[in-house]
DNA sequence: CTGAAAGCGCTTACAG
DNA sequence: CTGAAAGCGCTTACAG
């Protein structure tokens, strides 16, 4: 697409170090040393290496640096999340991306959607290209890689999940309580009066869900309510079929709930949406986990259990690096809840 | 953090193709050829090899593959976007990401903040790593890479802007179109009886929030309405900024506008959550660029000029991938604007 | 079908 | 302060 620079040695290919060289008249590692920017090289010598870099607009190849040095600097990490559109997950991908940077390391990220055998791809890809540490939302039961010791020697923290099973893990951890989170939401309603309280949630294989679910069946048992089976929803994929979802259960429903505990954002946008349809927003109260952009302009304002995920992303991140750079303590675990949001929809009464 | 696995030749260090060859008691060649599914090997060696492979829980080194096949193949392509916790660009990065996944190709990301200095700092980055090609928001005037030929060899897709400058610049450009979005918004207000129209946008010094001013006076000019320049408000950060900087410029303003155009998702949730607290919501007629989740749900609901992210993205990755199977036309202009949507605010009539 | 040698672009370890 | 040689982990090009 763009022309090459005017005639030099190099025509075609990139060029390299040995190019630079022979163009200045130095030695190899001479220019090695410029470009490192180690202190003994005569100030005469770096002008001419200096002058052939620009005249040849040398870029290092880090690929290459780094084939030799092995992993003794970071120059990227690796962040397997589930959807990156997910504003959650975009968020905490700021957050770590803002500590790389402090690192001059670079994040690679991909969406694994969930799909075990997708995580398990993108960790191998990550492990190829020799990332020097991860952080992964290891959402997706019978995950191999998860399990097996394919992750020796490159530190990774686990970011809103843990992977399921008996078996315990020795890497950090950094998350939000959801369980707490819940049981809070659901006796939060109940504080409000309500005993006829739904949960709608992702598919209780996952981790965060699982956990939130427990913590609203912990707020049920503490009040002695009797859960109802046909109060408990789960499987929607995105807001626009949760929107759908809820339609339809709302109005196959001989007794309806009078207050909802929605376990997620996309969950929260598509509930909040199809009562609002239903022109039920001031009859059914609602909390949702995750705040959601707007919620405070809602009628009524929205109230939440938020989470942090640029705090989360930074935690992650600085964890890692504190890993990278030798600490060698046991496995972190920091499990942490901002305050709940009071903002109407969660304080209707039935 | 983890364990090593159980004792094996290599101790510390990760196996190499060597240490793989001499467990299976083949040539580092053999391996090679098991390990890139070349077909021509026995399948008992291949059984040795794979075995091999799984013992040591070996792992290829992709850099040192690529660095002696050169620019063969794609492995991963860099997205330099401006913030990712800004929803826009994470559904950009997801369409990205998607289109590269089919190329079994990795995405780096990184969020300028729309400085150019980091623009330049994170191209260079990206091309020090040596991806196959890059998507950029060349948001940040007076980059000195996007001018330099520092980038030849290596495709690039210039998303959502374009560099300022009188020079052509011999990139794919992949955008929706600024201008004639903006003139459709204030036009929109101005057939709705709107004079007294005001523009809340970002620096003009970046290029899409350019030709968003730039339509909005097409608009105004098409109506042979003056502009008053009190009524063109530019500068803030984020929603909060931009929430505090409409109440005072209202409650400062001798003549309030009966309509506002918002050119951008963070101005919009600031604007419209201002109008809220001022109680002006149903006397202000507001009209936001980008949609913003929950916006149908507001009291009135909120008109937009969308974009759609998710499909500009996968654009933008899928011209990229022609460039690199060697495509060569002209350079590619997508420049298109998905329809408006009435949702109420945008109605109001002064 | 298999393998020994050279080389990718850089750094390390060593000699001057 | 400077440089020639060996090596990082893989592939290419060639020989058998």
């Amino acid at each position: 697409v763009n022309q090459p620079p005017s005639a030099n040695a190099t025509s075609g290919r990139r060029p390299t170090m040995l190019d630079v060289a022979r163009t200045a008249g130095v030695s190899l590692k001479s220019v090695s040393r410029v470009v490192n920017g180690e202190a003994a090289v005569r100030p005469e010598l770096v002008e001419r290496v200096n002058a052939a870099i620009q005249h040849l607009r040398y870029v290092p190849d880090v690929r290459a640096r780094h084939l030799r040095q092995q992993g003794s600097v970071a120059t990227s990490i690796g962040f397997v999340l589930v959807d990156v559109a997910n504003p959650f997950f975009s968020g905490v991908l700021r957050g770590i991306e803002e500590v790389a940077r402090q690192h001059d390391c670079l994040v690679l990220s991909a969406s694994s959607d969930g799909d075990p055998k997708r995580l398990d791809q993108l960790i191998e890809d990550f492990l190829e290209r020799r990332v020097a540490g991860m952080v992964i939302v290891p959402r997706g039961s019978g995950s191999a890689m998860l399990s097996s010791d394919m992750m020796r020697d490159v530190p990774v923290v686990f970011l809103d999940c843990e992977p399921l099973g008996p078996t315990d893990h020795p890497f950090d951890v950094v998350r939000s309580d959801h369980r707490e989170g819940a049981r809070r939401m659901a006796s939060h309603l109940i504080r409000h009066g309500h005993r006829r309280v739904a949960f709608l949630g992702d598919d209780v294989g996952i981790f965060s869900a699982n956990l939130r679910l427990q913590g609203f069946l912990d707020a049920m048992a503490d009040a002695l309510i009797d859960v109802d089976p046909a109060l408990v929803i789960t499987g929607g994929r995105d807001a626009t079929e949760w929107n759908a979802l809820v339609r339809a259960w709302l109005s196959e429903l001989d007794s309806k709930p009078t207050a909802i505990v929605c376990a997620q954002n996309f969950v929260t946008i598509g509930t909040v949406a199809a009562l609002h349809e239903l022109g039920l927003q001031h009859k059914i109260a609602v909390v949702g986990y995750d705040d959601v952009e707007l919620a405070g302009l809602l009628q009524p304002g929205l109230s939440v259990q938020p989470q942090e995920p640029l705090q989360l992303g930074r935690r992650a991140g600085e964890i890692l690096f504190d890993r990278l750079a030798g600490f060698s303590g046991s496995p972190i675990h920091e499990v942490g809840l901002p305050p709940f949001v009071e903002r109407g929809s969660g304080e209707i009464r039935p």
